[in-house]
DNA sequence: TCAAAAGTGTTATAAATACACCCATGC
DNA sequence: GCATGGGTGTATTTATAACACTTTTGA
């Protein structure tokens, strides 16, 4: 796709017309894949830069709602965890029509006035559980795929610092929101969901310790199987007792008194 | 003021001109005043509806800057604390004309649809040391006071929702940004330092305990004075260790291993 | 039998919690 | 003296952290 279509011209066109102007979603989805923690990026058609998914908010939509629908168009999944973790907005916040290669897309002059404007965006993460990640691409970009957080990749304009941002927002919320209902498939192993709170912490655990912690917490059900890995002791499968994870979460701040 | 004057309009016009439109900045004012905690609310000049400062950010401004540069124009103070906390963007989120006495104003029409447009906010919160705490009004607003946060007062619009956000984000950022240094005066007591935390965690704590934890973090100072108070044994005054201080905070969540 | 990773247990230290008791002040 | 809130100490329990030992598996 070099150029836009008559069709992707109306759509713009429309999402112009209805959206609130300068202000955009930006969503960082994240999945827990092959022990690593990792988002998805999507390449612009021309040229070789990467960015989260993102879009507008309709004049009659609320914010979340408008991050909740980009969610589903990008990812055709509903009812996913959505967090608002903080807005960015330098004054120089915008795409850039020749280096960023938008200008060969030649659309009307209308739309790449729009595009090329300074946005305010507000941030959200989500998560997906893994085997259900599929992601569709749009009009603007051409190809879409995962990163691993740790290979810190360079994204453009300030879409890294907004990949960062959300995993300190992963770390703060692990002991408030339900996250591990959507990291984690239906049966997972203990080394498996250090490995998630190692990558989110960044930093390494005890593995004694934090089994220990886990267990003690009462949301963790022995299934009796075993996972089949290697040449190795299989470790042991477990699932989530949603009511008493949901009831081991809280808001309460550890101060020391 | 009962109607807007050809100044007034010359500045809304201005404002409307260099602003991102339907996008608002709401700052929640804090201070911490004889063992209370409040924020400041302004009354819109007609009506008896009260309202937390805000205002708008500018096309060349950043998001932050324009929170900054509000701030100033609403205390006359620079170099305050600044945190971002949230975003308000219901869809239905503006004022109305009628029922909120905006009308009385008599503004030119096209400050009348600006100001009654929907906008998304985005919410800060400052901290302000007591003695130091005027508040200047604006055009819209006659009068400025400062509300007991424990008295949960009616605010318009989604006010009330903001002021109840901030309190919660001061209890998560106690032990990570250096609030101390805003909340309290030069000289203070322990018991009085001891209110704060229960009035912003929204509970009760141990006195010895409290006093302990304090005591070890080692940046409380004993200036050797005491607080001449009432019929009771007088408290003795500390001042702020300021790099022992900001030291001790910290962006760790603890999570038990 | 060996390496590798899982599972289990022990111990020392530190932190959280719940109190009890004394102290300084003004009335 | 006494009520009031401030300052101090202690004992119990719980949590954290470090580490050693055992188990299971496939090669």
């Amino acid at each position: 796709m070099t150029k836009f279509t008559e069709e992707n011209i109306d759509t713009w066109e429309n999402t112009m017309r209805i959206s609130i102007p300068q202000l955009s979603i930006n969503t960082v989805i994240f999945r827990f894949h092959k022990m690593k923690l990792q988002y998805v990026a999507m390449k612009l058609v021309h040229g070789n830069l990467w960015f989260i998914p993102g879009g507008y908010v309709h004049q009659d939509e609320c914010v979340t709602d408008a991050a909740r629908r980009n969610l589903f168009e990008q990812t055709q999944i509903h009812d996913l965890v959505l967090n608002e973790f903080g807005t960015f907005g330098s004054s120089d916040r915008r795409m850039n029509a020749k280096s960023d290669g938008i200008e060969k897309l030649e659309m009307p002059e209308g739309v790449l006035e729009w595009i090329t404007n300074r946005f305010v965006s507000i941030a959200y993460y989500s998560v997906i559980t893994d085997p259900y990640a599929t992601i569709t691409a749009s009009p603007l970009y051409s190809d879409a795929k995962w990163l691993n957080i740790e290979d810190d990749d360079a994204l453009a304009m300030d879409h890294s610092i907004i990949v960062a941002e959300a995993r300190k927002a992963l770390a703060k919320d692990l002991l408030s929101k339900p996250l591990l209902l959507s990291f984690m498939p239906v049966e997972f192993t203990i080394p498996e969901l250090q490995r998630l709170y190692e990558v989110i912490l960044g930093r390494s655990i005890d593995r004694g310790n934090f089994r220990k912690r886990m267990l003690k917490s009462g949301f963790l059900i022995k299934t009796g199987l075993v996972k089949g890995n290697a040449r190795q002791r299989p470790p042991e499968l477990y699932h989530l007792h949603k009511d008493n994870y949901i009831n081991s979460l809280t808001e309460d701040v550890k101060l020391g008194f």
